[in-house]
DNA sequence: ATTGTGACGTTGC
DNA sequence: TGCAACGCCACAA
């Protein structure tokens, strides 16, 4: 836990199924608000690192799922959620207020 | 160790 | 709705 990454990696793992989390929240929560761009980096490459975190319940602000360039990916990333119970609107994006998720109850203690 | 660059975003105009 | 600037992290050189 000391560095973003861990943090990052950390936070992704307590999104449960049929919830999902922006970039922006995750980055907010580890500690920088600013580094959602770093988040998505970090997510992508815990794909080559085999990392066991639930990366596709991370998406952008407005709902949607970013894969800039990745398509497989992003057909991959939408599946995996539908396959827990969300739903894409037309514009393929979905309702965050009602799947967001909220960290209740995170306390760092060093 | 220092610097430069890119990235699955976010915000404001 | 669309576009440009911004800022932060990780990695390569």
């Amino acid at each position: 836990m000391e560095n973003f990454a861990d943090r990052t990696y950390w936070l992704v793992c307590q999104v449960p199924d049929g919830r999902v989390a922006t970039y922006g929240q995750i980055a907010t929560y580890a500690g920088s608000p600013r580094a959602a761009r770093a988040v998505g980096n970090l997510m992508r490459r815990s794909l080559k690192n085999d990392r066991d975190i639930p990366w596709h319940r991370i998406i952008n602000a407005r709902g949607a799922i970013s894969s800039k360039g990745d398509t497989a990916r992003a057909e991959l990333q939408r599946r995996l959620l539908e396959s827990e119970g969300l739903v894409f609107d037309d514009s393929g994006r979905c309702d965050l207020d009602q799947h967001r998720w909220e960290p209740r109850e995170i306390f760092w203690h060093d």
